[in-house]
RNA sequence: GGGGCCGUAGCUCAGUUGGUUAGAGCAUCGGACUUUUAAUCCGUUGGUCCUGGGUUCGAGUCCCAGCGGCCCCA
């Protein structure tokens, strides 16, 4: 149901936007009532102030690379048709200069009074900053050497009814650029590559996979448990089955299932959820990589790791040695391997293979030690003093096997787990074990909960179905699991990963 | 959860020790201009100073609470 009609529509009825109020009163109101008599004059024209299909046209890219060739003092080049919008608007009288974007890049318009014809000047009349057209030219260089088209054909395509930000400094709150995203895509410098950086990420990611012999599968968001992470979920309720469910906070449980059921290589790039704290490392909902691949472990993982960083960074165009968040990343492989423990020990001076020396650094370090289990205090200890201290790119190998529930043991050292996490800039980036297919094995650690972990942050949940599955047989494998968004993060130096998610959460906006 | 900083016109920002009617640039509107580059020039309009209390003769400014954001810590 729609309301009043055209004739009949209230100038400036505000329409409710989300997170910001659309202005009624003051100069919002003001500049908004000018375009839509801009609007009112179009129609008054017959022109149709939304526009139709506009076919034919070329991208802003391609024509400058065809004036590149062009000699630079003609006005007369080869004919172009170009959509996009406007940007800067420049009058001179009875000419004006436009700067028009489109997906590709920006290029200057001319148009004149004479050159346009009486008809088309009334339209150009009508023009205002963020309005969409579409033109007809030829390709050109104006008098003081600016790629220009000089316009032959104005069709008018879509009427902006809001004021474009600042022209020059653009939208720099960064409360309102997250909120109004399309408007930082439009004005925001490096917004958009930035987020086309990231679509040839996850493609290049699929790619490396598929290569691979990989398949991309999707397991259920919606769970009856939430296992696979230690991590607080999201609660939730269907109403027809009259059940509570949980929104995923891993991949893990059901890519596991498709190994037992002889999938082999499998991965899944999807969404998590986790109802936890917001960071600019951390969102509530983030997209979440998990490999996994038969007959492999963690060493595998660790090539797979490189390879995948490797080709995501060229494909980003990210350089092999760069600086983010302060420090010199150098992306050569092979990445540095070093052991857990050996890194506490370096780090802190304690002997990781003593609980008590261990327990006296955490104490040193402010870590809470009283009641808690000797590797959860040494895991503490890591988090608050190693962590920090990796510039990386660096796989931190073999963990604590208490703290790993989902993970193999090395042969012969039971207390050591197949586990790596990679780290750049302090920053965990993956996480890869050689999965542990040993049903009775893992049913114990499911029902194993550490002194001094509270249940979320334990991965100790039971998951009775998925325990039958291994009993069927899960071959050894290697798993991994990459946050892309951190990857993307860190392949465009980005310092937030609020930069790199195009709808970050936010608390609603009221009143003022 | 604790601490620090921030919130002024559609956008970007000033606003002194608490003191007259809260300013500028961009944008808008009107005017000049057929080669501009954030065009320029002349004129013009536009305010819930985040919200609510309080102190004061007087609050954008000081105090308290709340809302929203950013950062650091847990």
């Amino acid at each position: 149901m729609h309301d009043s009609p055209e004739s009949t529509r209230q100038p400036a009825s505000p329409v409710p936007s989300p997170g910001v109020a659309t202005p009624s009163t003051g100069t919002g109101a003001a500049l908004e009532k000018a375009r839509r008599d801009k609007l009112d004059r179009l129609v008054a024209l017959g022109i149709d102030p939304w526009g139709r299909r506009f076919d034919g046209m070329t991208s802003v890219a391609i024509v400058r690379a065809e004036g590149e060739s062009l000699d630079t003092t003609s006005e007369t080049g080869p004919a172009v048709r170009v959509a996009g919008r406007i940007m800067l608007l420049r009058s001179a009288g009875s000419l004006v200069f436009i700067e028009l974007h489109d997906r590709t890049g920006r290029i200057q318009l001319m148009l004149g009074k004479k050159q346009v014809g009486p008809d088309a000047w009334k339209i150009v009349d009508c023009l205002d900053l963020g309005d969409l057209i579409g033109v007809d030219g030829r390709l050109g260089y104006s008098k003081s050497g600016e790629m220009t088209i000089f316009v032959s054909h104005l069709e008018f395509l879509t009427k902006s009814l809001e004021t474009p930000p600042d022209k020059y400094h653009g939208l720099v709150d960064t409360d309102l650029r997250q909120r109004m995203r399309y408007l930082d895509l439009i004005h925001g410098e490096g917004v958009r590559e930035r987020f086309v950086a990231r679509s040839k990420i996850v493609e290049t990611v699929r790619r490396v996979l598929t290569s691979r012999g990989y398949l991309e599968v999707e397991g259920p968001t919606l769970q009856e448990s939430a296992g696979g992470a230690a991590a607080r979920p999201f609660k939730t309720h269907h109403n027809a089955l009259d059940m509570p469910l949980v929104l995923r906070i891993a991949l893990e449980l059901h890519l596991k299932r498709l190994l037992v059921g002889g999938m082999e290589r499998v991965f899944e790039l999807g969404r998590v959820y986790r109802n936890e704290g917001v960071s600019p490392r951390h969102n509530p909902e983030f997209t979440m990589l998990e490999a996994y691949e038969a007959y492999g472990d963690y060493g595998t993982m660790m090539d797979l790791t490189e390879a995948i960083l490797i080709e995501a960074g060229q494909a980003a165009g990210t350089p092999m040695r760069f600086e983010w968040m302060g420090r010199m990343i150098d992306l050569t492989p092979p990445f540095r391997r070093a052991k857990y423990d050996d890194l506490l020990r370096d780090v802190t001076g304690c002997d990781p293979t003593d609980p008590a020396s261990v327990a006296t650094a955490a104490a040193a370090a402010g870590v809470e030690t009283a009641g808690r289990h000797p590797d959860v205090v040494k895991s503490d200890l890591f988090e608050a003093k190693v962590e920090q201290t990796l510039d990386g790119p660096v796989f931190v190998i073999d963990y604590p096997a208490s703290i790993c529930p989902l993970t193999k043991r090395k042969v012969g050292q039971p207390h050591v787990a197949e586990r790596f996490e990679l780290y750049v800039a302090g920053m965990e980036l993956a996480n890869a074990y050689t999965e542990l297919n040993d049903p009775d094995l893992q049913e114990q650690l499911f029902r194993t909960q550490l002194a001094g972990l509270s249940a979320d942050e334990s991965m100790a949940q039971m998951d009775t179905d998925f325990i039958r599955a291994l009993r069927h047989g899960m071959p050894p494998a290697g798993g991994l699991g990459i946050g892309i968004d951190r990857l993307v993060m860190f392949l465009t130096a980005a310092p937030s990963i609020r930069d790199v998610i195009l709808f970050p959460i936010h608390r609603p906006r009221t009143g003022g």
